[in-house]
DNA sequence: TTCCTATTTGACATTTTAACCAAATATTCT
DNA sequence: AGAATATTTGGTTAAAATGTCAAATAGGAA
């Protein structure tokens, strides 16, 4: 594998990383719904104000959502909605991995 | 943020993680052209074949591969090929990023 | 200016990942 | 059975990610 490949998966995975956790795909869920302030965010989610807040500067500098900062709040949006896409692919990974297991245990 | 979600969030992360890693994201699109045995992979990834193993244990715990063992050779391809439309959302993050930074440093 | 609120940042402890080597397993060939 | 090959697994170690607390920053109100 070439360095020019290498550093573009590189890239690539920084991004897809950014969304592998479970906290920050619950924030581009619900930002799919709209713009969120932290404050809300870190109710919805039940954690500590920095770790919501670190979550979100992961997503930010993935390129995954933007930021707003209006008055005392700073307010969120996906900046990129195809990632939603993601979410129904994965809906049927887990469907099919749940069809395996059942087919396996059935014998 | 109830249990329920929580634990279903946690399924489709763990999903997602399995592929956010250069080396995995690189089998992955591979196997997107076909089915590829243990030892051509890491001939192409240029890494120890213990670590080609563990990286496509990770992607088929996840169940985004699976393998089919024929002779001495393992053959793996991709089980849930709608992962392949990942790549041209993160190619075009990955350009609008670029795009941002260009227009940052003209100012 | 001083106080109050929303958010970010830094330091630190803990956990999770990743890579390599060596050893174990499984399959084919002689 | 014994040798050779392909792959997986276990142990170890180094690096990265996570969460929390405390402190810093910034905007608005008194």
């Amino acid at each position: 594998m070439d360095a020019h490949t290498q550093a573009r998966l590189e890239v690539h995975a920084q991004i897809i990383k950014a969304l592998a956790h479970p906290t920050r795909m619950f924030i581009v869920q619900e930002l799919a719904q709209g713009e969120r302030c932290v404050c809300e965010l870190r109710e919805m989610i039940g954690a500590d104000m920095s770790t919501v807040s670190k979550h979100l500067s992961v997503l930010k500098n993935a390129g995954i959502v933007e930021d707003d900062k209006r008055g005392l709040q700073v307010f969120y949006r996906l900046q990129c909605p195809c990632i939603l896409g993601f979410f129904d692919c994965i809906e049927n990974v887990v469907k099919e991995n749940a069809e395996r297991r059942m087919a396996l245990a059935r014998g």
